[in-house]
DNA sequence: CTGTGTTCGTTGCTAAATGCAACTAAGGAG
DNA sequence: CTCCTTAGTTGCATTTAGCAACGAACACAG
């Protein structure tokens, strides 16, 4: 089996736009230049691609990462040059905003947000420009169809702020009563009965996702 | 880099149903029983994941697949004693029915077609019930978002061929007018005028897909 | 106490997409 | 010529999404 990656595409909705988290990396290849963070399989302590990816995701930033989702394993033999052979599986994922900040582990020099739209721009490592386009749109699509990151919200939130950073991951607006009824006539909020987001205007009804 | 794998889930519409191409295996583990057919990455041959399963697929079934999509990637230590660590790239792809007959390559006994409903049931090797069910969901997804094969179809085909084999896909009937009108909205489609299926009965407008 | 501004939540309407059923057209078989 | 089957289209009902406006609730300023 060939020298073999895990790789993580992970977002987060920060300053207002959707950003992705890039490391610099210390060692070569592309020593000093920016990436996507990601370690290597380690066939003694991995019991599977995505506990992997947890262990890896852990050790190189500092915390675990809910909602990882499978995106693409790429490889070839130009891929790295400390191996004949490389191949990466790469993972998505999205943390709040306000999740613990992430700390640079080994092997990396520094880690930052970066707006996706300068990060697809930017001469990212490898072919890691591609995978975050290509994760964006895996992410956009799945909240076009209401296949919603509860974990990157509040225990319980209220549709304005859901429906907010659906625009944030979107890229654009959604229409107020059109997205609530898509998400009543599909059963996926339940209410927090008598709880309300109280603020400078008028309080929201909380609600929680779904199985909860 | 663990012992990698890549691994085909084929269809094809025959005999009315959709049906999956299985592989006796010859050779532990599980010899004997049925599985998807798939063979292990050669870091000196293969310049790519995608190239790779090309040769794969070339040597073990005896012809080339066109129009293969990457599935997923799974892995882990049990998953084959061959090797401490395994991981295998599932591809999915569709052929036509009339598509040369396969041949069993190395380390298979035989091949043969079989339904998806009874493989998904069958005790299948390794998790192989489970990526059928989940190549047969990707498919599917690809057709109902108009995402067409028709690399699965003769080279000009008529508008009833091609609903006929997406019903087959899917599982499920098709409305022929809300077909037709959504193709045509797209422009997926280009007639190839003065063309017909001729028959028993009314002869039917003959048509390429895109890009053609 | 009363207006004013903002967000929350809902309603009514419009436009678009889809599903259903019927219809006509075209050919072969008898 | 009639009947049968498939091809292709049409009209209409239903569903779905988008757009705009409305009243409700609350804080704040005056």
């Amino acid at each position: 089996m060939p020298f073999t990656r895990l790789e993580f595409a992970v977002f987060a909705v920060r300053e207002g736009t959707l950003q992705v988290l890039l490391a610099r990396r210390a060692e070569a290849p592309h020593a000093g230049r920016w990436a996507l963070p990601g370690g290597v399989l380690r066939v003694d302590l991995d019991a599977s691609l995505d506990a992997a990816a947890q262990r890896v995701a852990t050790e190189r930033l500092g915390a675990p990462l809910p909602l990882l989702r499978q995106l693409c394993a790429v490889g070839g033999p130009q891929r790295d040059p400390r191996a004949p052979w490389a191949l990466s599986v790469v993972y998505r994922g999205l943390v709040p905003a306000d999740a613990p900040d992430f700390s640079a582990g080994k092997r990396i020099e520094a880690l930052a947000w970066r707006s996706v739209d300068e990060a697809i721009a930017a001469p990212l490592a490898f072919d890691h420009a591609t995978l975050v386009d290509k994760a964006v749109r895996a992410m956009r699509a799945d909240i076009d169809v209401l296949d919603l990151p509860f974990g990157c919200l509040p225990e319980a939130f209220t549709l304005g702020e859901l429906q907010s950073f659906c625009e944030h991951v979107l890229g654009h607006p959604l229409d107020k009563s059109s997205f609530r009824r898509r998400l009543s006539d599909r059963d996926l909020l339940v209410p927090v009965e008598g709880e309300f987001r109280v603020g400078a205007f008028r309080p929201a009804q909380l609600f929680r996702g779904p199985r909860a």
